[in-house]
DNA sequence: GACATAAGATACTAGTTAGTATGTTTTACA
DNA sequence: TGTAAAACATACTAACTAGTATCTTATGTC
C-alpha cells in the first residue's frame, strides 16, 4: 500500500471513528483534520468534499465489514437456526468493534441520513438488502432441508431479524447491555419455534 | 391559554416538526425562527437555551403522545395479545403524525442524542421505561388469567417487541412502507405463539 | 540527478451557528 | 387610563462550517 493509499485509509478510519461517536453531520472536517493531525489540504486531496468520504467510508469500510460480520456466516449454512443466533450474539458481544453507547454504525447512518440525503439512503438500503437477502437464502435453504417449518415466510423472519437488530442497538443506547441480554434470551425462543 | 403560551407551544410544534424531519443537531434555531416568524428575542425569551427547548419538546409533546398511543391502550387490557397487535399497527399505519421516511421521532432522538448528551439520554430513557413497564404489566396479566404461556419471560418480550418497533422504524426509511408490513405479519404470528 | 506530478500545507472566504445586548411594544391590572 | 412588567424585535458577536486558492515539499521515473 503507497503512502498515499496510507493516509486516505488513515483518514477514513479515524472520521469513521468520529461519526460512529457523533453522527455525521455533527462531524466537521474541521474535526478530522485535528484528530488526525492530516491538514485540509490533504483531506481534499483525496476528497472531493465531505460526501465522498461519507460515500467512501461505507463503501470502503462498512460494506466489507457486513460481508464479513453479517453475510458470510450465514453462506451455506447447515443450521441457520443456529448459524443466526450465533451471528447475533457475535455482533452484540462484539465490544472491540462496537459500544453499547453509540450502538451500530450502520443503523446509525441509516438513522441519520436517509431522510437527509438520497445518495446516501441509496447505498445504505444496499448494506440492508444484501443483509436481508442473506437471511432470506439461508432460510429457504432450510426449510428445503426441513429444518424450519415450510408455513412461515423467510422474507417476514428476515424483516423481524433486521428489525430487532437494528432496535436492540437504538435500545441499547438508553438501557445499555441488559437490552442486549434480553434480546438475546428472546431471540433464541423466537428461532426455536420456527 | 395565554397569547404567552400560544406562542411557546406554536415554537415547540414547529420545533418538534422540523427536528422529526431534520434531526435535533440540524435543526437550527434560525430554521426555527424562519418557519415560525417568531423572532430570536422571542424564542430566548420563552427558552434560555436550545437545549431547554428540545427537553420541552420531549417532555411536553413527546411524552403525552407516548401516554396516549402506547401506554393507555395497554391499561386494563383484557387480551394483551391482540391489544398489542392492534396497538403496533395503528402506530405503522398513522400517516398523519408519522411519516415512513422519517421514522418515529422519540427513536430519532435516542438515536441522534442519547451517546452527546446524557440529559437528553436519561429523558429519552424514561419514555421507553414507560412503554416497557407497560407492557410487562399487560403480559403478567395475561399469565396470570391464562391467556399467555407461563414460560415466556414478560421482560424479554418487552424488548423484543421494543426492539421490533424501533428497528423497523429504521428499516423503513430505507426499504419503505413494505418493511412495516412485513413486520406486522411477523409481529402477529409470534405474538400467537406466546 | 533533473523534472514532472502527486501529495500535502497554509491562509483565506463566505456563510452559518448559538447566544447576547439593547432596544420597543403589548398586556394585565391598580 | 397610567404604568410596571411581560413579551417581543433588531442588530450584533465570536466561534465554527465546508470549501478554495495558492503555495511548498516529497516521490517515482527516465
Amino acid at each position: 500500500m503507497s503512502k498515499s493509499e496510507q493516509t486516505r485509509d488513515y483518514i477514513l478510519q479515524k472520521s469513521f471513528d468520529l461519526i460512529y461517536q457523533k453522527g455525521y453531520q455533527s462531524t466537521s472536517i474541521d474535526d478530522i483534520i485535528a484528530t488526525t493531525h492530516v491538514t485540509k489540504g490533504a483531506f481534499f486531496y483525496h476528497f472531493k468534499n465531505k460526501e465522498e468520504m461519507g460515500l467512501g467510508l461505507i463503501g470502503e469500510l462498512l460494506y466489507p465489514n457486513l460481508r464479513n460480520m453479517m453475510v458470510r456466516p450465514l453462506e451455506d449454512s447447515q443450521d441457520p437456526k443456529t448459524d443466526i443466533y450465533k451471528m447475533m450474539e457475535m455482533l452484540l458481544n462484539d465490544t472491540s468493534f462496537f459500544n453499547v453507547d453509540y450502538g451500530c454504525p450502520a443503523i446509525n447512518l441509516i438513522e441519520e441520513m436517509s431522510a437527509v440525503s438520497t445518495t446516501f439512503k441509496r447505498e445504505l438500503s444496499k448494506l440492508v438488502l444484501l443483509w436481508h437477502n442473506a437471511i432470506v437464502t439461508a432460510l429457504n435453504s432450510a426449510q428445503s432441508s426441513g429444518l424450519i417449518k415450510t408455513n412461515i415466510a423467510p422474507e417476514e423472519v428476515a424483516v423481524m431479524l433486521i428489525s430487532g437488530y437494528g432496535g436492540v442497538r437504538t435500545l441499547g443506547k438508553v438501557m445499555g447491555r441488559g437490552a442486549y441480554k434480553a434480546y438475546l434470551s428472546g431471540l433464541k425462543s423466537y428461532l426455536m419455534q420456527l
